[in-house]
DNA sequence: CGATTCATTGAGAGGCTTCAATCAGCGTGG
DNA sequence: CCACGCTGATTGAAGCCTCTCAATGAATCG
C-alpha cells in the first residue's frame, strides 16, 4: 500500500534540488540519525496548543494537519508525506494538530537541536527558508481554492496536486492511491463528504477519472489529465499531458 | 483620515515585545534609514511574478496583498498596515501583488541587504522567525474562515481582527475606520460585495454595529463587541468586553 | 446639477449542505 | 460458508445561503 508515498521519498520538492552538495548540507539529512517513532493509524503526533518541543520528519505514511474549531468541526490545513518536515512553525506552541492517517514513522529532533543545526550551518538556511516559503505558497494556493473554486475545481486541483507530488520529474503517472478517506478530503477542501462523493461521481461520468472498485475506493485513475487540469481552473499553468491518446470511454457531460 | 493606522504605528504586533532591547536588535529598526517611497492610492508596490528584489516596510497607509486568478477575479490574501514588513517570502519572485489602498509610504531595502542584516545579527533571527510564523498563523486562520464560516461570521471575524490590530494593549476601542472598500473586504473574505453589504445591514439591524453615514461608510462603530465576538464563531478566545454597559439601541434580530 | 463612483437593496437562480437512506467491502462468529 | 454487523462511500430530496443580475440610493467632484 501507499505506492505513491514510497515513490515520493527521494525527490519531490523544490528544495531537494539543493541536495546535490555533500555532507550535512541538506535539511533532510540532519534527521538521518534521529530516533524513529512509530505511529499507528489515527494516532496523534502532537496536538494543537501543546508545547512545541520537537521538529519531525515524516519517514513513511501520510499525516494530516488540522485544527478543531469551536463547534467541533475539523479543518485540515494540509497533508504530510514522506520527507516532509513538520513543527517548524515557531512560537511556544504548535499551531495545529498532526496525526497519522495510516501507520506512519517519523524521525524526531528537539527544537533546540534543530535550531542550532540550522543556525550553525549557514548552508542550511536557504533551504530552511525555501521550506517555509513553500509552506506559505501552499497556504496561499489553498486560500485561492477556498475563496473561489467550486466543488469540481477543488477536487480536480486536489487530485492534480497529488498527482504531481507523487510523480517523479518527467514521469506521467495516471494512477494515484489516495491515503486519506473522503472525510479527510472534504475537511481539506472545505466541502462535505457528500459533495466530495457526488463530485467524484460527476468526474467519472465525464470520463475524467475512474475509480477502482476495490477496498475503499481510494485508487483513482486519471483518464483525461488535460481535461482535469482545465477543470481545476488554475489557468494555463499546466504542462499539457497527452489526453486524446487515451482510450476515451467517457459518457459526455 | 486613517486614525486607526496612525495609532497602530508604534506597537501592534507580538514581535514588538522583543523591541525592548537596545540598538538595531529590532527588525523594524533596520528599515529606519532606508529610502522612503511614496505610493499613490491604487498604485502597485510590486506585482506577482516580478523578480523579488526588495523587502519593504509600510510607513503610512494600508496596502492590499492579492493574487489575480485565471478568470480575472482577485483574491486578497491580506492587508498590510504601518510597521508591517512585506516581501519576505523567499524565492526568486514575488508570490503575490501588493498595492496601496490609500496613499501610502514604504521604506525599501534590497533583498541581499535584508538577508545579511538578518543573518549577521543573530538577535534579529528569532524576530524574523516570529514574523514568518505570524504570517503562517494568519494564513491558517484565514483557511479556517474560508472553509467553515458563513458571511456573518466572516464579517465579524474581520472586524474583530481589525479592532484588535488598531487597539493598543488594554485599550478598548469601539470605533474603527476601515481603509478598504467593500470590494476589498469581499475579495478578502471570499464573498461578493453584495453579500458583504447585506451582512453589514443585518449586523446593524441586530444592533451589533452601526455605520456612520458620511463618506463611503467606512467608519464602523462596534456597539456590542461581546455579541460580535460570539457571532464571529471563534469559540471563547475572546476576552469578553463589557457589552451590556452600552447604550443599547439595537432593533432586536 | 449631472456624472461618476461606491454602497445598498431586491428578485431569482444555483450550488452546496443537511438529513436520511442505501450500497459495498470486509471482518467476525455461528 | 454464510449471515450479520460495522465502517465508509454513494445517492436522493429538500432547504438554505450565497451568487448573479439589475435597479436604486448616497456622496463627491467637476
Amino acid at each position: 500500500m501507499h505506492t505513491a508515498s514510497e515513490r515520493s521519498v527521494p525527490t519531490h520538492r523544490t528544495f531537494t534540488s539543493l541536495a546535490g552538495v555533500s555532507g550535512e548540507t541538506c535539511l533532510r539529512e540532519v534527521f538521518g540519525k534521529q530516533p524513529v517513532r512509530q505511529l499507528g493509524a489515527g494516532k496523534p503526533l502532537f496536538v494543537e496548543g501543546e508545547e512545541a518541543t520537537h521538529v519531525f520528519q515524516v519517514g513513511q505514511g501520510t499525516l494530516r494537519v488540522f485544527k478543531i474549531i469551536s463547534d467541533g468541526r475539523r479543518v485540515i490545513t494540509g497533508f504530510l508525506y514522506p520527507g516532509d518536515i513538520i513543527g517548524l512553525s515557531v512560537g511556544q506552541r504548535y499551531l495545529y494538530s498532526a496525526e497519522a492517517i495510516s501507520t506512519a514513522t517519523v524521525r524526531e529532533m528537539t527544537r533546540p537541536e534543530f535550531d542550532s543545526a540550522v543556525t550553525d550551518n549557514p548552508r542550511l538556511q536557504p533551504e530552511f527558508f525555501a521550506l517555509v516559503s513553500d509552506e506559505m505558497a501552499a497556504a496561499q494556493d489553498q486560500m485561492v481554492l477556498l475563496s473561489c473554486k467550486n466543488a469540481e475545481e477543488r477536487i480536480c486541483s486536489f487530485l492534480l496536486k497529488f498527482l504531481k507530488r507523487c510523480s517523479l520529474p518527467g514521469e506521467r503517472r495516471r494512477q494515484i492511491e489516495l491515503p486519506m478517506c473522503r472525510q479527510d478530503i472534504a475537511d481539506y477542501l472545505g466541502l462535505t463528504i457528500e459533495t466530495v462523493s457526488r463530485t467524484f461521481t460527476r468526474l467519472i461520468n465525464k470520463g475524467v477519472v475512474s475509480i477502482e472498485n476495490g477496498a475503499l475506493r481510494h485508487t483513482i485513475m486519471i483518464e483525461r489529465p488535460t481535461l482535469m487540469a482545465k477543470l481545476a481552473g488554475d489557468g494555463n499553468e499546466v504542462d499539457s499531458w497527452d489526453d486524446q491518446s487515451m482510450t476515451g470511454h467517457h459518457a459526455g457531460h
